[in-house]
DNA sequence: ACGCTCTTTTGAACACGTTCAAGAAGGAGA
DNA sequence: TCTCCTTCTTGAACGTGTTCAAAAGAGCGT
């Protein structure tokens, strides 16, 4: 599938990419059918099917190019050396970005629930897309003032991208104008993850977080 | 629907559930399509759609029934009067009791991500579910040994219930022979949980406790 | 120009969840 | 019994994602 391909086979699979991300914008997720989005490309169902395995790697698409454009706009995040300042920066860009494709996000994300599907975050397919968001966190842990242990430091950048998560999963479920809650939520959760790193040089703190990160590294070896 | 049923409607109606719930069992989600329910209801395929808005509607009977199960299994759990011992048993039973579904779990799960389908823990028809769920979490909490400041009581039954739902996405995504990983996972987790909500007496932690509380209640709020 | 082979394209067909107009069954009042 | 109304049941039909055998196109050696 991804191999060598004519030119115009080329043009004709971009084809089909940009008319399905321009119908999941404009018609969100249950009106972009393949049929419509074969129509919008000038192509037949079939050759829709010639050129993907089916409807979630269509959307495989339209969630990596949310992902670039994530990573563009938390860039500014990054200027700043305080470490709560680009944790916030890294995740108030994502519902900037994202805000445009909320009514149908719902829609969206219940694909990415399934452990079967490529589509999921944790699974073998989303590995780059997981990793490039990751590599967000990271930036923000390693750039930042941070001091921490370098046990937890190694892990940390994991854990907020699956904070992350369930931001997103908040964010999925809020119906408020804006996403107003979820700024909220990460304006409150910020401050609190920033005070929580630095408490971990507590001694009293400090064993039970080796013994979280014990648990963590066993659990994924 | 619900209304006044005649006795033999009654008897359709519980054909179709008893129908429903072993093909959800024996094939699993996809092969137990509405018409093999229909069939194995010895009924057509319209009656289904008469007493039941859809395939998911058949889906929460059954996620209503696991929910039964876990309530049943996790009784054994309050026999110990050590927080930590209440919240294992609570954990643990789950896994238990919902292990012949594991297959099945996973095409569950995916409603779970969708704010818009009734399915979803977070939604108003699932608050019966969610709240019998809660509940035995309170009960691990308040028939137990813990002291915890009572702000955080209040609260520390839906936050356990929360993780709970970690927990369950953990579980889906782990194809571990009998769910062991899951097991692991529990295993570690309640002794931090343990011991993290008794640090909660430190002054310097609980200045953030009390944050983290006013966050969530700002939200629910 | 002619075959030959590989790539690309097509539209019919399938099973699915869901909807719906129409009919069957059952009881209540005459 | 007959009539009327509500409750229950049915199977055809729609639009969906997906599959597939067959046709069309494109390059290439002769």
């Amino acid at each position: 599938m991804a191999d060598k391909l004519t030119a115009k086979a080329e043009q004709t699979r971009a084809g089909i990419v940009d008319a399905a991300l321009r119908l999941f914008r404009s018609e969100g997720y249950d009106a972009a059918t393949m049929r419509a989005i074969a129509d919008e490309a000038g192509v037949s169902l079939g050759s829709t099917y010639y050129y993907f395995s089916g409807k979630e790697e269509l959307i495989q698409a339209f969630y990596d190019q949310l992902q670039v454009d994530h990573g563009a706009a938390a860039e500014t995040a990054f200027d700043r050396a305080a470490f709560a300042d680009r944790l916030r920066g890294v995740m108030e860009s994502f519902v900037d970005v994202a805000e445009p494709f909320h009514d149908f996000g719902g829609q969206f994300f219940r694909n990415a629930a399934d452990p079967r599907s490529p589509l999921s975050p944790f699974s073998a397919e989303s590995a780059p897309a997981r990793e490039a968001s990751t590599a967000l966190f990271r930036r923000a842990v390693e750039g930042s003032d941070l001091k921490v242990a370098p046990a937890l430091s190694q892990e940390l950048p994991e854990l907020l991208w699956l904070l992350h998560m369930g931001v997103v999963l908040f964010w999925v479920h809020d119906d408020s104008e804006g996403q107003r809650r979820t700024r909220t939520l990460i304006a409150g959760l910020v401050p609190l993850v920033d005070r929580s790193v630095r408490l971990t040089r507590l001694p009293l703190v400090r064993g039970l977080v080796d013994d979280g990160i014990g648990l963590v590294r066993s659990l994924r070896g």
